[in-house]
DNA sequence: ATATTATATTGATGAATATCAATATGAGGA
DNA sequence: TCCTCATATTGATATTCATCAATATAATAT
């Protein structure tokens, strides 16, 4: 399996606040790195370089449009995480209350 | 909601390597520390250190049993973190794909 | 070609953190 | 009581990392 640096690198992707500010802020779609910057208290070399470490771990995509980067969630990357938080926290016999009732889930 | 502090504290929590390693082996069940000191390459002070992390942000809980400390995955603590992923990195407008189909999910 | 705008890279710096040795605390047993 | 074993804390150190200023690259328009 071996996966604990995978596991480690998207963790810590999404362990600092700025990070999660642009998560936050890429929820309700696409945007653009410079609106980005005007939202947030941060340079544009910090900017770029948060960016950097979010699409690395495919948590976020990117596109080029002209002399603008867009950004968006990765759906496959969210999945993945899922995916990797399920093989590494739940217990193997699961409890019934570990086990998400309601349909959809994370 | 500002709760990008919490949410920091626990995916900071989730990125180290023998914190991972630590999980992984609770997954099996409640472990005494002394089994999870023989099992990883660290000394005691540095099992102390992430045991108390991994406790103080609620994916771990720990007993007492004369001198011996067991841990266990803190269920509802894993289940916070689900939400907290949920609130956070899933698009607003939810694409299928990012819907686990199959019943139970992380 | 030159200018302008958006983004990326480099290099430096300070803060956070993982680790260990040494020591302290806590809990049973002799 | 004293001893032993498991765990916790303290203090020091090396590494990682977020941040910024300066600079480079990339794309478009004039």
């Amino acid at each position: 399996m071996e996966k604990e640096r995978e596991v480690v690198r998207i963790f810590k992707a999404l362990s600092d606040e700025n990070r999660i500010r642009i998560l936050k802020r890429l929820r309700s779609g696409e945007k653009c790195g410079c609106e980005l910057l005007e939202e947030l208290q941060i340079t544009q070399p910090t900017l770029s370089h948060h960016m950097k470490i979010l699409c690395d771990c495919a948590v976020v995509k990117s596109r080029r449009e002209g002399k603008w980067m867009y950004y968006t969630i990765d759906c496959d990357g969210i999945k993945h995480v899922r995916m990797l938080m399920q093989s590494l926290l739940l217990p193997e016999n699961i409890p019934a209350d570990c086990i998400c009732k309601e349909g959809r889930s994370v």
